[in-house]
DNA sequence: AACCAAATGCAAACAATTCTCATTACGATT
DNA sequence: AATCGTAATGAGAATTGTTTGCATTTGGTT
């Protein structure tokens, strides 16, 4: 289990903790909200609060653990951080989520930054569109 | 004043919505949320509710009059449509916006998209970073 | 001037997230 | 293994940003 990972991660291993790791960790769904974590959380049968479920995914970020991300809708989304950083790309029709690296715009985003003077610290990048799928049927 | 572009885009020229026009037009700010918008409103000594900015605000992109992005942090911040489609990248210090077009990467995304079936529709893309000031002082 | 659908303001409703605070559970220490 | 202090939790109230319902205006057309 994770307490291993949380230690490490100066965090207490609590049952909270580890399940809402073991959750994330599953890759079942690799994007989550914090409403989808919580609804797996009481589906298994854990009697964790909603309050936890925000406050250990905003630690967990704070930790590097997870990453947050805003798809388009508003509220957050969360991902096990395991590989590579990486884009997103999303379908408008079914909420497909796939990922993408692309070093070619990883290098131009730095050297934008760089032309204007500004010490680049992050950035986020999302492509909407309609997958194959969505596309065949009608 | 804005009648003519309100009646050109199929919408009834009102008060709110010509005071709302103005405010988003002057280009003052460019970048302003519903809130940023309701407040000059009350400055200016207008009446408008906030229902009403919203609802206008939802309009007017809709009838792409004015573009709205999620900057960090949630909350929706709308801009005049002028000139050219372009992207952000924002100071995470003192909240500076600066605006820039990239073709390769303009051009990347299509391809990224089109690698992946996806029918691209739109994207969003910010930079985070330091303004130059924000970096010399301290 | 009269009329009507569309637009507005207000307040209540919402959704996502955060805060408050009394209770509980790690995990270090006897 | 029992004890203890602190950090973490759960329940619910509170916030924030935004939307909705509805009675009342208003713009634009006759
Ligand atoms: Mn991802
Ligand atoms: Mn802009
Ligand atoms: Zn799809
Ligand atoms: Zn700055």
């Amino acid at each position: 289990m994770g307490s291993r990972e949380l230690k490490k991660a100066g965090l207490k291993a609590t049952l909270p903790r580890i399940k809402i790791l073991e959750i994330l960790g599953s890759n079942d769904v690799r994007h989550m909200s914090a409403e989808d974590v919580y609804k797996a959380l009481l589906e298994s049968g854990d009697d964790v609060g909603v309050a936890t479920v925000y406050r250990v995914l905003t630690q967990f970020e704070a930790a590097g653990l997870i990453s947050r991300h805003h798809f388009e809708g508003g509220h957050s989304v969360f991902e096990m951080n395991e590989g590579e950083h990486h884009d997103h790309i999303l379908c408008v029709k079914c909420g497909r989520v796939d990922e993408f690296l692309d070093e070619t715009i990883e290098k131009r985003q730095h050297a934008l930054a760089k032309e204007r003077g500004y010490a680049m610290t992050d950035h986020s990048l999302y492509i909407y569109g309609v997958c194959a799928a969505c596309q065949k049927e009608q």
